[in-house]
DNA sequence: GTCGCTGTGTGACATTATCACTGAAGGCGC
DNA sequence: GCGCCTTCAGTGATAATGTCACACAGCGAC
C-alpha cells in the first residue's frame, strides 16, 4: 500500500514492454472451444475475433480484442482452470505481450493501476456481452443489420464485408442479410456491390435503427 | 492458496460479517437500466434476477445472483462510473452485505483471497453470458425449453413455473412455449397443469436437448 | 352463485431460418 | 483474349418462430 502513485502510472506500459512478445499470422486459430490455456495476453497490435460456434457450424461473433485489450477469456480460464468456452481467430497479423502467471499475480498485488485495468477490462466485456444478448434476443434482424452498417461504415460511407461476414457478426444467415440489403437498396438507402456496400441515406437508416419495437 | 494461509481463508466471511447489511423485500426492483450505483454488494440470502428489457417490453433473463455472489454489475458500474445496462428484481426477500468503496479497494489491495474471489466472480459471469449468447443465437427454442425443464425439475420431476415465466427465461414468448409443451405432452413426455409441469420421460427430453442442430 | 384476475389454448399472419439451387463477378493460368 | 474455378449473391419453397387478437378455463374474493 505504500506505493507511490507516479511510478504506478507507468506500470502497464512497463509490464507490456518487459514481457515477451508472441506473434501470430492473420486468419489463424488462436484457440478453440475446449482448449486450456497457459498465459495472460495483452494485445499489442492487430485484431482478434472471438466467437461461438454451434455443432451445426453456425457462428456468432462475441467480441473483438483490439490493441491494449487484455484477453479476458484467457485470464478467466487461467483463474478458474476451466476450458475456453469459445473460439478465437486472428483477423490480421497479431502481436501480443505474454505475461507469465506469477508476474500477473505480482502486478495484481502491487499495482493499483494494474488491478483497475484488469477489472475494467472484465467490466467492459460484461457490458459488451449484455449488449449483445439484448441485441440478439430483443432486436429485429433489420435493426441489427442497420446498426452493423452504421457502425462499420468508413468516412466515405462504405462498408467492406461480404453478406456472409455480416450474417456471422449479427447472428443471422446470409440469405436473410441479402434480402434485407436488397430491400434497402430498392428504397434507395444503400448501393450494393460485390464485397462492399455504400450508404446513401444515413438518416433513413438511423431512423430504422432507433425505432422502438 | 495454501491452507496454511489461515488468515487469508477467513478474509471473505470476515468482510461480509463486518459490513452493514441491507435488506430488500421480495418482488422489488433493485435497479433499472440507466441507474447509477454507489456500493459494492455481496448477497447473503435470497435470490436476484438480472434481465434486459427492450423498449417494447420484451425481456430476457441474463443471470441470477445467489448467496455468496458478488453483484458484478454493481462492481463494474462503480469501477467505470457507467450506468447499469440492465434491470434487477428480487425474487425473494434478500439481504446483502454493503461494502463501501474504500473498503472494497483496501481488501483488493491487501487480500489475495479477495482478489481471486472478485476475478472469479467476473469470470463466471462472463462464462454464463457467453453460454447465454450461444443458447439464444445458436440453439432452437425446443432445445432451450427442454434444457430449462431439465434444469429446474425437482427430484419429483416437477417444475413450478408458468408458461410466461419460462418464456422470459429462455427468451421466447408464451404462445411458443405453450405449443411446444403441448407437443411434448401429446408425445407423453410431460404432464401439464396450471403453473406446473411434471416430467414423465426424462431420457426422451435429454435426447432432444443434446441433439446436434 | 358472479366477478375478476391470471394462466392457457388457438387461429391467422409476419418475420426469420433452412434448404437447394442458380447465376454473376472476378482471379488466374494459358 | 479464353476457359476454368472459386467466391459471392439472388431466389423460391418450406419450416420454425414471433406477433396479434381473442376465447376460455381455473380459482379465489365477495
Amino acid at each position: 500500500m505504500p506505493e507511490s502513485d507516479s511510478p504506478g502510472e507507468l506500470v502497464l506500459p512497463e509490464i507490456v514492454a518487459a514481457a515477451k512478445t508472441a506473434a501470430f499470422a492473420a486468419n489463424g486459430c488462436l484457440f478453440r472451444q475446449g482448449d486450456s490455456c497457459e498465459n495472460y495476453l495483452v494485445l499489442k497490435s492487430g485484431s482478434i475475433k472471438v466467437f461461438a460456434r454451434s455443432p451445426g457450424g453456425k457462428e456468432i461473433l462475441l467480441y473483438r480484442v483490439l490493441p491494449g485489450d487484455i484477453c479476458v477469456l484467457t485470464t478467466s480460464c487461467l483463474l478458474s482452470g476451466s476450458r475456453y468456452p469459445a473460439e478465437a481467430l486472428t483477423e490480421t497479423d497479431v502481436s501480443a505481450a505474454v505475461i507469465p502467471r506469477a508476474d500477473f499475480e505480482r502486478h495484481l498485488r502491487e499495482s493499483e493501476e494494474f488491478r483497475t485495468f484488469v477489472l475494467s477490462s472484465y467490466g467492459e466485456r460484461i457490458a459488451d456481452l449484455i449488449a449483445l444478448v439484448e441485441q440478439v434476443a430483443l432486436a429485429s434482424i433489420e435493426q441489427r443489420l442497420v446498426q452493423y452498417l452504421l457502425q462499420y461504415a468508413g468516412t466515405d460511407g462504405r462498408v467492406s464485408a461480404t453478406h456472409q461476414d455480416i450474417a456471422t457478426e449479427i447472428g443471422s444467415v446470409r440469405e436473410v442479410v441479402s434480402r434485407h440489403l436488397r430491400a434497402f437498396s430498392e428504397r434507395g438507402w444503400i448501393d450494393t456491390g460485390r464485397g462492399s456496400i455504400r450508404l446513401l441515406d444515413i438518416s433513413a437508416l438511423q431512423d430504422l435503427a432507433g425505432e422502438a419495437q
